[in-house]
DNA sequence: GACATATATATCAGACTGATATATATTTGT
DNA sequence: ACAAATATATATCAGTCTGATATATATGTC
């Protein structure tokens, strides 16, 4: 197996829970997942034709209202890849922080563009933390025996815990950079 | 200028500093940056070669002790570009947690898996954590007029904020998925 | 009725990774 | 003194993925 293609695996950890378009699974990503995960239509596409191919997926052609569209299925061969897939150690947490390395190098402009640069990743992690919190806050409160709900409430809180983190450190920077 | 290849920018921010041979650039990154930026020598080594032909750096061949090496050092030009970029809005900040992802699907085979990939993760913070501490313990300390540390300070202190984050979340993961 | 937005798919140049190859110098253990 | 392991140093490439672009229809809004 060799551990490759990581596209093949969340989407077919998407389509595991129910069958859906590539148009879908973009949507799913950019909410559920955004905070640490992301692909492009790119490779979406391209990665269902090949899915297909291997007969992981099946796909059905369809009509919705005059728009066409194509439902994606999972079969037995690719619940198995991924569930074998799940069971491998984790190869690489990948991070690129491209307003670290823009901080990284601040002493060559100076502070105004850093406390610029700092200000933009505040107002997106303020945006984005009442989702992480409420799914957090919703998620907790669900009592029944049913295990899926348990590990999105993980993948919620690790995301609360960072962002958090990451205001408390706008906070602390600004001050830094603040009294000269 | 279009805030294209990043590759570029990271390459000439550290040349900036100081005059380094590719093998030196990626020893760098893999050291001061690891927890904030990666880069492997299939680009470093090329992207050198198209600074060269763009103007922003000049090699020099040399020897040392018999053993061959190219030294970049940056130009005027790559100077100006490299001032021109920091000083642009962030496009995008890139996190790709492989751990997150076999988490939220973690329900397809159970907590066993799941707890693995958790103490793996935990090893690996607790085993960085260290450096950064030690970072932001001397960089805080040091009370000179110069700049440029106390943007590594900062970057420092992300990291370190960060990675004591990910540390209290292992905590309350676990906590979750052994009490069943 | 016009305009913006959402749904839906497809393609491709360019960027980057991970693997592989090659060669020499230094360090470590025996 | 010798062997083995590790560090220094560069180069290349298939395969992966992004970001941009293109195309077309449906729905909601003013």
């Amino acid at each position: 197996m060799a551990n490759e293609k990581k596209m093949n695996c969340v989407i077919l950890g998407l389509l595991s829970h129910e069958s859906l378009t590539g148009y879908e699974i973009k949507k799913r990503m950019d909410t559920t997942f955004k905070f640490f995960w992301s692909a492009s239509y790119g490779s979406i596409y391209p990665t269902l034709n090949s899915l297909v191919n291997d007969g992981m997926v099946i796909k059905l052609e369809t009509t919705d209202n005059g728009r066409d569209k194509v439902i994606y299925t999972i079969t037995d061969v690719g619940k198995e890849y991924f569930k074998k897939w799940l069971t491998l150690p984790v190869t690489k947490d990948e991070l690129r922080y491209e307003t670290l390395l823009k901080l990284f190098f601040g002493g060559e402009i100076g502070s105004d563009v850093t406390l610029e640069h700092i200000h933009n990743f505040e107002s997106k992690i303020k945006s984005e933390l009442p989702y992480l919190q409420g799914a957090v806050h919703e998620l907790a409160k669900i009592q029944d025996d049913g295990e899926a709900h348990k590990y999105f409430l993980l993948t919620a809180m690790f995301g609360k815990r960072v962002y958090e983190a990451y205001l408390e450190w706008c906070e602390d920077a600004r001050k830094i950079l603040e009294d000269n």
